[in-house]
DNA sequence: TTAGGGGTATCC
DNA sequence: GGATACCCCTAA
């Protein structure tokens, strides 16, 4: 199936961008309802990753080294999965992925494996997921107050209509009166379908043909993380649906899902930097007139002693934005960003950012590449 | 999406 | 005041 399905994707699919590709791996590789069969036929048909790059993902590989190396029952007590666990983590670049109390195991696999699913659960959210997040999930209000036309018409087809009413809705505006979608161009279906509907009924019944396939453990024990990713395992312990694994911690991340509670107002609060602010959106520079309409009324006047009403200037303070502070480019970012334009070339900065998450975490590619620009002048 | 020009804010 | 991070804009 794994075969068929690589087959499929390489003669129905572009050919993926290497920070496409990461993205991938990243989110599949963490998921641990994702057998190792579909993982290596994906390992197979994507560009090389290196798992270096991304501590979810040189983390999820190690993981599933352990998970193939547990696997199994110890029932004979001959200390047969202890000692493969043992191996794997007599590995310094796995055993550095884990805390200590994981790297110094004792002689309790049921412990260990304890521990493992807590790894597992504690493996940090992927690049996807953290993009489903911005865009549906939590922090969905922000990206849709601070969208533009055309931002949105993009967003509506990654969301579709549904999410983006109740999205609309809890920012207070009428989805009725949003910018409208040319439909003709996007929808050939009359039903209320859209593409991102579409893509997640699709995945949905994907994820449910996988699902009967998740327990075809693998007896490999990873070379792992020497060169792209290698060898892993398959997933001992279906715990979520992938549906849901995709917005792990992020209940809101998919349309079904949005109708939870507000999204917390973690993010800020003001127009992201960057974006164009959407024209619903109050300017902090705006002064607001207001007519002086205390005391008497007028209308209880003679017409002829009727007087305009006197109106005061009321500033209104604007919200406090604190001013983004100058972030100084440390020498690991300064020397992962020549390594990154050695690598993918002057000019993708996207490509650099994606495949280096954890070290330009808070860099834009902008910034990437304004640094770059400072570097050679000097 | 990126390059490049140029302005502004901030740090030293 | 210089250096530079950040931001905005336009063009491709």
């Amino acid at each position: 199936m794994v075969a068929r399905a690589t087959q499929q994707a390489s003669t129905t699919m572009p050919p993926l961008a290497a920070a496409d590709a990461f993205r991938v791996l990243e989110f599949v590789a963490g998921n641990r309802r994702v057998p190792h069969s579909l993982f290596a036929g994906l390992l197979a048909a994507l560009p090389p990753v290196s798992p270096h790059t991304s501590p979810r993902l040189r983390k999820a590989v190690a993981l599933r080294a352990l998970d193939a190396a547990l696997s199994g029952s110890d029932a004979d007590g001959s200390g047969e999965l202890l000692r493969k666990a043992r191996d794997v983590l007599a590995d310094p670049a796995i055993a550095a992925c884990f805390p200590e109390h994981l790297a110094a195991v004792g002689d309790d696999v049921a412990a260990l494996r304890r521990l493992v699913d807590a790894e597992w659960e504690s493996l940090p959210p992927s690049a996807l997921e953290l993009e489903a997040d911005r865009i549906a999930g939590a922090g969905a209000l922000d990206t849709w107050a601070n969208a533009d036309h055309d931002k949105r018409k993009k967003l509506r087809r990654l969301v579709g209509e549904a999410t983006e009413r109740e999205i609309l809705g809890k920012l207070g505006q009428d989805p009725s009166k949003a910018p409208q979608v040319d439909e003709a161009a996007n929808a050939p279906s009359t039903s209320g379908t859209n593409e991102g509907d579409r893509a997640q009924q699709d995945d949905e019944a994907h994820l449910g043909r996988e699902k009967g396939e998740a327990n075809h453990a693998q007896e490999d024990c990873a070379r792992h993380q020497q060169e792209p990713v290698e060898r892993t395992t398959d997933a001992r312990v279906p715990e979520k649906p992938v549906a849901s694994a995709a917005v792990k911690g992020k209940e809101q991340a998919t349309s079904s899902h949005v109708t939870g509670q507000a999204a917390p107002d973690h993010n800020k609060s003001h127009p992201v930097a960057g974006s164009k602010p959407s024209l619903m959106e109050r300017k902090p520079s705006a002064i607001v007139y207001q007519w002086d309409d205390s005391g008497d009324s007028d209308s209880e006047r003679p017409p002829h002693q009727r007087r305009l009403p006197t109106y005061e200037r009321k500033m209104r303070p604007p919200p406090a934005i604190p001013h983004k502070t100058r972030k100084k480019w440390t020498e690991i970012q300064e020397r992962t960003l020549i390594e990154g334009v050695a690598k993918y070339g002057r000019g993708n900065w996207k490509d650099i950012k994606i495949a280096y998450p954890d070290v330009f975490q808070d860099r834009s590619t902008v910034d990437m590449k304004d640094k770059f620009r400072n570097l050679g002048r000097h």
